[in-house]
DNA sequence: CCGCGAAATATGACATGTCAAGGAAAACCC
DNA sequence: GGGTTTTCCTTGACATGTCATATTTCGCGG
């Protein structure tokens, strides 16, 4: 289910916008933060990518204009990443079709009981793996990565 | 939700014993099969992988010694994969742990109740997927991949 | 038969993701 | 306040996936 639907959103999203999935992911997550900026890191935990494939993804979007680099005041080691005009525009125009494809493909599919169930089993889930990790209530997410665990 | 169940239930995978999901999944499919084989195009149906990237991967557990190609005496274009007793012995020894893996990132937390609606849920999606491009009784599942669709 | 479109794979170029290593700055810590 | 440890990010090598294309064979209509 979950191949059936992720292939056809990231198909019509690709067809529509020219953005792949994780081009979608990173310019949303720029498009909520304040000032269209956020630290690598930060952006890296939120999405649930190691900090390496951020940084080549990043790397790659700036090629294409959607974001640029900025470097961090108070801290010299850190860097942003910033929307830029290019960035936003993209995301705006690309954001409805894409919610609306999410709902044709599955959210619409289903009755109002059926997606209640289904919140409270990614719950559920969430939490199963939340509680091992989530110990850093500054960030929203935040977890497994940071798991290497104890292993022979 | 599907994003932390898969990098766990990866991660365990490949900690106990070297596979990938990508080949687990072929192994998987493989042992199921009468004579351990399978045409390449079939199980790329089967699996909603595309053909190159099953005959890319198909390759590389040539290499690894997980797999073999035959080819076919009724169809000289098409080849077979095979499983060998490499191969046949890997998912043997992965099977049990990759299971019981799978219960405890996510069967084991849910309800009954819950498990029967998450199983209503994803038959009514993949219905919605299946009426488009279900028109080849033989095969199992096909579908999806074969949906160039009309586009501009 | 013959020719021709379609099917079954293979392959090479390229996009994307992972892993291990490294450089630089912060944080810690007597 | 100098030495060690962490954190943040980058990079290069490599694994994996996609797309377009080539090759061979099949099936079929004439």
């Amino acid at each position: 289910m979950t191949l059936l639907v992720d292939a056809a959103v990231a198909r019509e999203l690709t067809r529509d916008s020219g953005l792949s999935m994780p081009d979608y992911q990173v310019l949303s997550a720029l498009s909520e933060a304040v000032d269209h900026r956020r630290r690598l890191t930060e952006l890296a935990f939120r999405m649930q990518w190691s900090a390496s494939r951020l940084s080549h993804h990043v790397t790659r979007m700036e090629q294409r204009g959607l974001v640029t680099r900025a470097d961090c005041s108070e801290d010299l080691r850190a860097a942003y990443v910033v929307l830029t005009d290019v960035g936003w525009d993209a995301i705006k125009a690309a954001a409805p079709d894409h919610v609306e494809s999410v709902r044709a493909h599955m959210i619409d599919l289903l009755t109002p009981d059926e997606i209640a169930a289904l919140t409270t089993i990614g719950d559920k889930i969430v939490a199963h793996f939340g509680e091992e990790c989530l110990d850093h209530p500054d960030y929203p997410v935040q977890s497994v990565n940071r798991r290497p665990v104890s292993r022979s």
